[in-house]
RNA sequence: GGGCGCGUAGCAUAGCCUGGAUAAUGCACUGGCCUCCUAAGCCAGGGACCGCGGGUUCGAAUCCUGCCGCGCCCGCCA
């Protein structure tokens, strides 16, 4: 209810100085009702006692007599035990939403543009991706869909593993496998265990593995040419998971740590020039301030090895650079598993004290906990390896066709099957982004794809049967953009209140990076809306209240619709 | 041992940043509602010492602090 405190704040202003309270004491009390059955706006007046040497329930019954019929119109005011109420008036609120109707943005507003890196997905070449990447790619998905809308330019970077010491063994076993064969013919269910299987068993393989990291360091063209083969069939499959999913990513994203592998000797330099690198053990480090190994002595950072190599944080620190240097960016969010808090929160003290960031760059690891099985434990296959993110996706999609052709058999094959991939997939983004990111969540089938609930069907569902109202007497959405909206039903008020709360919730999503608030909203919208349309008939109502109520119903299944979308999930018209 | 995170009805969660009233939502449970726009739904009901103890405050799920429990991380992996 930001806009009614908005509307309200400078009537009680002026009544405030009257009384001779001081804007700093007042100000903040002012705020959405903890309770949405006291009121939508209240102020608790106790703090006042203070000031005004009253007690509350005397000095919220003066500022609702000082306040007199200046808030006519916009909402009514009632004191209750020492709090002053505000409750939107029907005229008001219907107001809002007309101007949301009429808005093809639904109220959301722009933020001036900033270029923001959002770093997700992450999968590795040469293997599947597996559900270690989901959250990562539906979080950071979200976010690019979110961010865009709110007027910024995001820049999405896929960071996949393509470099690093096991690509000797990778290409070794590739050349085993036939080369000729083409890139096409890998199969990567099986490629890196294979590799890593006879690497541990083959001290042949394993110093020719060796032997062609240094090759491919110096980049030896027929070793670089193998290695692109494995990163090429990689991004096929990649791709194919990425569409499958619905994600925007795509090869123009693709910042391997091959990309910064020629700017990990400058990082040495420059950390060098600062005089924070140290050597220990023959490696390169940079001591932190604060931070404490298991035996309590000072825990560094590693730059480079001893053995002459680059770990993951260097090329963090070079992918900084990069960033401020060449993306242009100030604003980096890290879409990684909450395991690597520790790492992001070193790599960014040593950018920072480095001054390869100023005060001005706002770099976050947007973290996010594991992926649970039902029986409590990190997802895993029967066999206790990762689950396949193809197959989980596949299966998604299976059950959701299996539901829909139980659910509404009067659908073409060609129809549930394209719903039936919307619902699927829906499903699994939606189970992942309706719960705090930070929480860990378990994944169940039965759960995600139940069209009772907070779920991603029990959203879609709202969305077509209000497209179906629309279809069944034919009427041009765009018809009802200037219609008057009156609110005479309580059902009415509740849906419109859900729906005035739109801008708001999104614009929290947005600045806490939680895909949830959003979530939460819309859900609210949907329950607010099957409420209402139990009891109030649409098509059956008359004149004003049927073009009223119409464009309520467009209004929801628009805002339904866009909330999904800047999920990443699909609303179908008809299911 | 140190660091970070989490702990809210049987289960799963929101609320915590920025303190406010009778702690919200879903699943499950109980009872009602389809000659009527998708019952894939709606309405009503029962169910919570907000992990435990201190502190700050007129007021604490929310802020501070000490415990307990769980998870993750803690030097050449990413």
């Amino acid at each position: 209810m930001r806009n009614l405190v908005e509307a309200i704040r400078p009537l009680l202003g002026s009544v405030m100085s009257q009384l001779g309270v001081a804007e700093l004491d007042w100000n903040d009390l002012l705020a959405g009702s903890t309770d949405s059955a006291f009121a939508d706006v209240a102020m608790p007046c106790h703090s006042l006692s203070r000031v005004m040497r009253k007690s509350p329930n005397v000095i919220a019954d003066e500022i609702l007599e000082t306040l007199g019929s200046s808030t006519d119109g916009v909402c009514e005011v009632s004191s209750v035990n020492g709090f002053l109420n505000f409750s939107a008036d029907s005229r008001w609120l219907a107001g809002l939403l007309q101007d949301a109707l009429s808005d093809d943005r639904l109220r959301v507003s722009t933020e001036e543009s900033r270029v923001i890196v959002i770093d997700y997905s992450s999968p590795n070449v040469a293997k599947h991706m597996h559900v270690g990447h989901l959250r990562s790619t539906v979080i950071g998905d979200a976010l690019n869909r979110m961010l865009t809308h709110k007027g910024h330019r995001v820049v999405p970077e896929n960071h996949i593993g393509d470099w690093g010491t096991p690509f000797g063994m990778l290409i070794e076993h590739l050349i085993d496998m036939g080369v000729e064969k083409g890139s096409q013919d890998i199969d990567l269910s099986t490629f890196y265990s294979d590799a890593r299987a006879k690497f541990d068993s083959d001290s042949e393989f394993a110093s020719r593995s060796r032997a062609r990291v240094v090759r491919m360091q110096a980049s030896e063209p027929e070793t670089i040419e193998l290695w692109q083969m494995l990163v090429d069939r990689s991004l096929i499959h990649f791709n194919e998971v990425y569409q499958r999913m619905g994600v925007l990513l795509t090869d123009d994203d693709i910042a391997g740590e091959s990309k910064y592998e020629s700017a990990l000797p400058g990082v040495v330099d420059k950390l060098t020039e600062t005089g924070m690198l140290e050597e220990s053990d023959g490696a390169k480090v940079v001591y932190l301030e604060g931070w404490k190994n298991r035996d309590g002595d000072p825990l560094p950072l590693i730059i480079q090895k001893a053995d002459g190599g680059y770990n993951y944080a260097t090329t963090d620190l070079a992918c900084i650079l990069d960033r401020i240097e060449n993306v242009g960016s100030r604003d980096f969010l890290y879409v990684v598993g909450a395991e690597q808090a520790q790492h992001f929160s070193m790599v960014f003290d040593v950018a920072r004290n480095a001054d390869f960031m100023d005060e001005e760059v706002n770099s976050i690891h947007v973290s996010f906990g594991l992926v649970m099985g039902t029986d409590g434990k990190k997802l895993a296959s029967r066999t206790g390896g990762a689950v396949h993110l193809n197959d989980l996706l596949l299966e998604a999609v299976e059950r959701a066709d299996a539901i829909v052709a139980q659910k509404n058999p009067s659908l073409s094959d060609e129809e549930r099957s394209e719903v039936a991939n919307m619902l699927g997939i829906g499903a699994i983004k939606y189970a992942d982004l309706s719960t705090d990111r930070t929480n860990n969540y378990t994944f169940e089938w039965e759960k995600m794809l139940s069209f009772d609930g907070n779920t991603a069907p029990y959203l879609q569902y709202a969305h077509a049967r209000i497209c179906s109202i629309f279809s069944k007497d034919g009427i041009d959405r765009n018809s009802i953009r200037e219609a008057n909206i009156y609110l005479n039903h309580e059902r009415e008020m509740a849906l419109g209140r859900a729906l005035i709360a739109f801008p708001e919730a999104f614009d929290s999503a947005c600045s806490s990076h939680s895909p949830h608030k959003l979530a939460t909203q819309l859900h609210t919208i949907a329950q607010a809306f099957a409420s209402f349309y139990e009891v109030c008939p649409v098509l059956g109502s008359e004149g004003e209240t049927r073009g009223s109520r119409l464009a309520l119903c467009d209004l929801t299944a628009r805002t339904l619709q866009t909330g999904l979308d800047l999920l990443g999930i699909a609303s179908p018209q008809r299911m």
